[in-house]
DNA sequence: GTCTAAACGTTTAGCCCTAAACGTACCAGG
DNA sequence: CCTGGTACGTTTAGGGCTAAACGTTTAGAC
């Protein structure tokens, strides 16, 4: 059994009276959502030979629509992680000969990411499998629960994005 | 600006309608917010030449209280990673002078790990600094949002935890 | 045309984690 | 005893990310 939230802050008070803890109850059940949903995506994705980076990858430009191409920069946009982690990434599925790099003739100095047929055949596969078990899991709470969760969310969401990086 | 979490549902639906999108709208804030508050507080704490994972240790230890002392297996109860990730954390912060080891005397094989008076300074210089950043950061809810989620994560949590891993 | 500033992408060093293999200590049954 | 099982902690191989330094291309000022 692991130390609930509210166990934390009562410690920090109890300890450390005057320590902020007010935070603490949003933050850290949130924190440890999504570690454990990213492990346990990943640990689903490894059945299917796939890692989890590439996926994501895969995702993007599949979702935009045909013909599956984003520059670099775009790609970092969409995905909340560095220009040089999108960097490996790419260069990660164009070894594995899911995606493939091309100049892009937009004016400026940009890289058209393409998805290969194969890279097209692995996202099929596997997208489902991985919203699948999404589902099961949020299926935790009632749909009137999450319509009152997801607009909390999206205003916190905002909010912090405004104050960081 | 990024790709909203409504638009990444709808996106799936016009690309492969069918396609399970009932659970994005929850992860995936879930997920963005977990990243961008463990980015901040890598970010604020690399100011105050700490590590994050250093910190969490110390942490767990602080809240302990008197006389500071965890073992191994405690430590990895009460911080959702491996046992190999907590041996890791200790042997830095013991590197460091933060912590020590020594083995405890409760039967079993175990390893009790405290905190030194470095240790302890650490942590008392840097425990209001985080989580008054956070306090910062949460404060884009209201007093009454926050009591609205808090229940909902932690109900989502529990049913999570007991379908992963 | 030329030159400077900005935009873009890549590379590298360093950090941290997981999973799995491993070594060791304790305990209970025969 | 002693022997197998179990609990505990550590080590190692491999993956992924950030930040920062870097090289290159493009656009704009003049």
């Amino acid at each position: 059994m692991s130390t609930t939230a509210a166990e934390i802050a009562a410690a920090w008070r109890r300890e450390r009276p005057g320590t902020p803890t007010d935070s603490i109850e949003v933050f850290t059940p949130i924190v440890r959502l999504a570690k454990l949903l990213t492990d346990d995506r990943t640990r689903v994705l490894r059945a299917a030979g796939i890692d989890r980076a590439t996926l994501d990858l895969l995702s993007v430009l599949r979702r935009a629509g045909p013909p599956y191409t984003l520059t670099t920069r775009e790609l970092t946009e969409r995905t909340l992680v560095t220009a040089g982690a999108i960097s490996q990434r790419v260069a990660r599925a164009e070894q594995e000969g899911l995606a493939t790099r091309a100049p892009d003739p937009s004016g400026h100095k940009a890289v058209a990411v393409t998805l290969t047929a194969a890279g097209h055949e692995v996202i099929e596969r596997s997208v489902d499998a991985v919203l699948g078990r999404d589902s099961e899991l949020v299926a935790g709470l009632s749909a009137e629960e999450q319509d009152l969760l997801i607009p909390l969310l999206g205003k916190l969401e905002g909010f912090v994005r405004t104050r960081v990086g």
